[in-house]
DNA sequence: GTCTATATTCAGATAGAC
DNA sequence: GTCTATCTGAATATAGAC
């Protein structure tokens, strides 16, 4: 592999782990088993190498916004849209936990994360509003909106919460089954069993990558 | 006011606006209007400082736990328990945000969080399950555990959530109707007035503050 | 592309006079 | 209690040889 692509793939990793502020460029390059000089060759500016990180996320952010909700099957299409997610927020995770730090540094993240929260929330709505139209979810149409927003914050923000809760265990599957409360008592049985059993594929992927 | 007052409230001031982090020691003495020098007399490292401004934040804290749901008027007093929730998340809101990066430096509350959050969602428990008994709340017993997670979730990050919509005007408020629209629709139509007032009430403390 | 050595900056902290 | 002057250490970044 290129030593930039390593640098990067590094650099992400001791970043999710240790925050981005705790990241000295010694200990990448250390880490990276290079010189820190080499470092500074491959990226200007530690902001440089934040900002490639950044657009990674970038892109992986529109592939899943790509993905509409399925009519014919929108529970696993929602479950196969939380694989995306979850799997995105560990990638990433720094950026979400530590986003009001760098906001600043990084001008790109600045602008698109209002953006990016809105068309999650947006896209939680579709696939919500396609199990009410196959019959699947029992919810009143004008309470959708509600029930989505409640439904990203949990998503958003439930990692941190169980974390923060010090049982960091499991804490993606209790925040995705935290959010399926919202409305799982007014959802079809057989949509619940989709659900639910995307929710234990995610947690056995997640607990193979730790 | 005496200096070390001073200056603990000034630099709660500071971190809540730039973060912990971000305010050097000369910026916070030239806020108090001191010397560096001085501030060293009265705090020998920052994060005693910072533990001085958790030791405060500790005793509101406690102050909001011991005040249980009145049995006979749930839904003020759970408006009034909402309040004392806000006054705290805005007077200390840099420990809040940031509490991820503070943790280590001071153990006190790396070890009280987990605690507070417990008991804060018990707390919301209590105040729904009162509001269950009185006949105000019609939402199965076996289910207020749940939405109580959620409630406090969304009071928990809501602020977070809606800063990052970039919609910082009004994010207090937002928060406080975002997270009634989990209960509402089950809730007593007084009630339900009696909290929308609280929350309307609460707001023009936040618009009075700014 | 990669290294070693060096420079720069600045936040956190100390010493000692007043 | 408060000040001025100074130190230390660590983190980002540069220069130039290989």
């Amino acid at each position: 592999m290129k030593t930039r692509d390593r640098i990067v793939l590094t650099a992400r990793a001791l970043f999710n782990r240790e925050g981005y502020g705790a990241v000295t460029t010694a200990a990448l390059a250390e880490a990276c088993g290079i010189s820190e000089g080499n470092l500074w060759y491959h990226f200007k500016t530690k902001r440089e190498l934040l900002a490639a990180i950044a657009d990674e996320f970038s892109a992986e952010i529109e592939e899943r916004m790509a993905v509409p909700p399925d009519p014919s099957d929108p529970a696993a299409s929602y479950a196969r849209w939380l694989e995306a997610l979850v799997r995105e927020q560990r990638r990433y995770r720094f950026l979400y936990r530590d986003s009001p730090h760098h906001h600043e540094p990084v001008p790109v993240l600045a602008m698109k994360i209002p953006e990016w929260l809105r068309r999650s929330e947006a896209q939680i709505a579709q696939h919500l509003a396609a199990m009410v139209e196959r019959g699947l979810l029992d919810w009143p149409i004008d309470r959708l909106s509600e029930l989505a927003a409640n439904a990203t914050i949990i998503l958003r923000y439930g990692l941190e919460y169980f974390t923060e809760l010090a049982e960091p265990d499991g804490a993606v599957r209790r925040t995705l089954l935290q959010h399926l409360t919202l409305f799982e008592h007014r959802l079809d049985a057989d949509a619940t069993r989709t659900i639910r059993d995307g929710i234990e594929r995610i947690d056995e992927e997640v607990k193979a990558a730790a």
